[in-house]
DNA sequence: AACGCCTTCAACCGCCAAACG
DNA sequence: CCGTTTGGCGGTTGAAGGCGT
């Protein structure tokens, strides 16, 4: 058996509050208190229902609530604690003194979840996002839809499939370099020699820094994949799952080239030794040794570094 | 100026758990 | 123990304002 919304109540105003009703309730909180929200509405002259009276002292007239915009340490301190504490609200309000539960949400909702998925950051797991590469039994049905459509053969496109094969690994890589970041960034053990270490890492590579990256040319990769169908953020189980298109797949710090066969559908070959983690591998060997692959496994083209790849306009208009 | 689309955020809704009689 | 009341919470909505065309 449910209990009606209080709001249902005959005559019950609702909707914005007027500076008039806000004023009623101010003053007689300031005077009497609010011990019972239900019988506060009738003693302080309000047409409206307790719980009504209720959000708008707590999310508005309270005096200690701070308004305004949310510093850089607020920030963090919300994109820390929803790591740990998921959508719970009011327990990460309690770590933000003057912010309401609902002034956070909706600042998550319209700022920080947001800013997350841009920089490829899964806004549930607070990790890297994977879930592009379940969309590429799409791009592939996609493909061939174009192959038919534009009555071309196949072997036209399997390049093309290639590069976005290769692509999208090197976007995976990405998100996993910028996860660190963040991690070691926001984490509350990083000190400021642990910062330098990761600093000189990346220093030392001569390449990693981009000087600017608007954040426009992060790609968003996907969109709404249930938390259930997430996969880890494991790039080798990923490039193992997806062998369908692992044309050309990292092994140690190589990439291998595929191994064509005659039939209409290239076999793809993911090699038994697929993939060291990737937060491991040496910045340095991934950018001496990512190229641009080739069906006859030659004239591989290095890429100098990462920066090229998120200055890959042609890539990034890709998933804009 | 007018229109449509997008973003923001205050407020509402529905559910849950604790308190109470 | 059971039904009801109450406060609290997270999700959702919709009005208002901003912005581009």
């Amino acid at each position: 058996m449910g209990r009606p919304p209080c709001c249902d109540e005959n005559g019950l105003k609702k909707g914005p509050w007027t500076p008039e009703e806000d004023e009623k309730l101010m003053s007689y909180i300031q005077k009497h208190g609010h011990a019972s929200w239900r019988v506060l509405p009738e003693l302080a002259g309000l047409n409206r229902c307790g719980k009504s009276c209720r959000l708008r002292w707590t999310n508005y007239l309270k005096p200690d609530i701070k308004r305004g915009n949310f510093s850089r340490e607020e920030e963090q301190t919300i994109l820390q604690l929803h790591s740990i504490l998921g959508n719970k609200w009011s327990a990460i309000a309690k770590h933000l003194p003057g912010r309401t539960d609902n002034e956070i949400k909706n600042f998550w909702n319209t700022h920080l979840r947001k800013k997350l998925i841009k920089m490829g950051i899964d806004p549930i797991t607070h990790r890297p996002r994977t879930d592009f590469f379940q969309s590429l039994p799409q791009l592939i049905a996609l493909a061939n839809l174009r192959q038919i459509i534009e009555r071309q053969p196949w072997d036209g496109h399997i390049e093309g499939l290639q590069t976005v094969a290769v692509q999208a690994a090197k976007l995976e890589y990405m998100q996993s370099l910028l996860h660190s970041a963040v991690s070691i960034v926001t984490s509350p053990t990083t000190t400021t020699s642990s910062l330098n270490t990761f600093t000189t890492e990346l220093e030392q590579t001569n390449h990693l820094c981009p000087p600017q990256v608007p954040s426009s040319s992060v790609p968003e990769l996907a969109v709404q994949v249930p938390h259930s169908q997430m996969p880890s953020t494991s790039f080798d189980q990923e490039i193992g799952k997806t062998n369908l298109f692992s044309n050309n797949i990292v092994n140690g710090n190589e990439w291998c080239s595929m191994e064509a066969d005659n039939s209409s559908q290239k076999s793809l070959l993911v090699p038994e030794n697929s993939i060291p983690p990737l937060i491991d591998m040496p910045v340095q060997n991934f950018c001496n040794t990512i190229s641009t692959p080739n069906c006859d496994g030659g004239n591989s083209i290095p890429l100098s570094s990462w920066s090229e790849i998120l200055l890959d306009e042609e890539l990034m208009g890709e998933f804009a």
